[in-house]
DNA sequence: AAGCAGTCTAGAATTATTCTAATCTTATGG
DNA sequence: CCATAAGATTAGAATAATTCTAGACTGCTT
């Protein structure tokens, strides 16, 4: 954050802040490193390992429960989206907004299909009073 | 299989173990066992706990690593499919036609989608060379 | 400035899955 | 048929990923 040589910051602290009480999360020092890292680059598919690193490499300092803690909360309160691929691969993108994915079963990368490269003709109805909260594709290429 | 009293199998032993066969798979006692459970009952979602646990209450003894290697080896031979809800959910589909599914959040069911109510319109291309090996649609419903 | 709720942390604990290496089984070929 | 080799199974150890714990810390409100 401030405390670091960031040359190119596309979100300043104070933005970042304001996001955090948005959701009602209180910008700590961590949270804020975390979702600087998250939240002011582009749209990225991120693992809590990528994370720890990315964050490591940049001289922050957080726990692995903090990794866990924040990708959890930041998904709960909609700032990040959890992707699961299989059982042992799962991803958190930064893009909260409706759109699809490939997955490039050879390298295990994620990458977003362009909104209007999809669409769905018929979506079924939720069963009794239910709602749909999402749709989720994800098309598998074998490369 | 034959060594205890199977009331009403729906597929024979000798059918099954075709079947087993037919992939490049030797019908062993536990396989045979395992395969009856997932294979001559209707299309279910099973995890590895469920499928170990349905086995040993019908006093077939398996171990659990014998549990991941069935499903493992049968999803890589085209038996079984797995579909991947979350970080820690994830169920092998005995049903390997061309499905979607719903998922209820609250009782971390799975559900298929009748095949004519989902309908995708336009499915990208693969990139380059590359070409489509599956297709999943996941609706999420709030129940 | 003080206090509380919320947050962070290291390390222990838990859970799910895979590995190991010894033993056993199935298919085969003589 | 029997011997053999490749393939399977197993218990238990090992690993990996995630969550928990309990104490220290910090942002926010007053």
């Amino acid at each position: 954050m401030t405390t670091v040589d960031q040359k190119k910051l596309e979100m300043s602290d104070a933005v970042l802040a304001d996001k955090l009480r948005e959701v009602g999360l209180r910008p700590t020092r961590q949270r804020m490193a975390l979702a600087d890292i998250l939240l002011s680059q582009g749209k990225r598919h991120i693992t809590a390992e990528s994370l720890y690193s990315e964050a490591t490499s940049q001289g922050v300092n957080v726990s692995l429960a903090t990794i866990y803690n924040a990708l959890h909360t930041f998904t709960a309160k909609g700032l990040l989206r959890e992707i699961s691929i299989d059982s042992n691969r799962s991803y958190f993108d930064t893009n909260t907004e409706e759109h699809h994915h490939f997955y490039f079963e050879k390298s295990g990368k994620l990458e977003d299909i362009e909104p209007d490269h999809v669409k769905l003709a018929r979506v079924p109805d939720a069963p009794d009073g239910m709602s749909i909260s999402r749709v989720d594709v994800v098309i598998r290429v074998d490369g």
